[in-house]
DNA sequence: GCTTGACTTAGAGTGGGCTCTAACTTCTAG
DNA sequence: CTAGAAGTTAGAGCCCACTCTAAGTCAAGC
């Protein structure tokens, strides 16, 4: 039998916590897992990888409504790969934008800081 | 009297409602408005531009609390430039893990639509 | 055989950040 | 003089993404 591992053995792997990981089956982003003879989750490597796969696509600001519609895809129409990759490309496009916004603000936070910078400068010139 | 907008025009200016324009006040991110003769908010020029510069550490993630901070210093003591100064360095380190960290998870996903690809060129090869 | 601890569930609570509502005032145009 | 547009307030409501609670089950160790 290939590692199944407890509830908590994944929430370490991934750094989600069990309530989270329960929360997100209940909300469909995980299929239900395998359970042992007393009714606890045992999770598989695949489970993992999808774990792991789907707090990417969170990271990036992914909605769950969204990795939801993605992960059912994944289930119920495994050879959909078009569908699946077009809903990836929506998303990268998002994540792009997000991160060139990202970088024009940051850059005038930046040039705030740098005019601060110079202030002090100016400041400490003057007590001189 | 140098320009004095409207709480609509300062909404159409800086892309906020006016709803969240009257919320940022009341929590004190903004300094109370100046009014008109029937109370209305009048808009400063100085105001818009601390609007605009508070819109660019929302949008790269600071929350509300500490703009607030940042804003009753700026408020109450117009001299801790240095302090102000440490504030934004400590945004823009987190502002800079926050891309770094983008940046990694959104290669996952490249890799991932890649992958796609790389089976849709298999499939179509196969159908060929 | 009893405690301890890891698990289960359904459902309630939390925190952040808005967003909207209701009741009211005030100015402007017809 | 009246309708309607734009403003005001306090406070309620909403959405998202968790996070926690209560009550219960089960297996292992003392």
């Amino acid at each position: 039998m290939e590692q199944a591992l407890t509830i908590q053995q994944v929430a370490e792997a991934t750094g989600l916590s069990v309530h989270t990981l329960r929360y997100y089956e209940r909300c469909d982003l995980i299929a239900p897992v395998q359970r042992a003879n007393n009714g606890h989750r045992r999770y598989s490597a695949q489970d993992i990888r999808w774990i792991q796969f789907l707090t990417k696509l969170r990271m990036t600001g992914m909605p769950l409504r969204q990795i939801q519609q993605y992960a059912t895809l994944l289930r119920q129409q495994p050879d959909a790969v078009q569908e699946r990759r077009a809903i990836l490309e929506a998303h990268r496009q998002t994540v792009l934008e997000h991160l060139q916004q990202l970088q024009e603000n940051l850059a005038v936070i930046d040039w705030k800081i740098q005019h601060y910078k110079d202030i002090e400068q100016k400041l400490s010139k003057t007590i001189l």
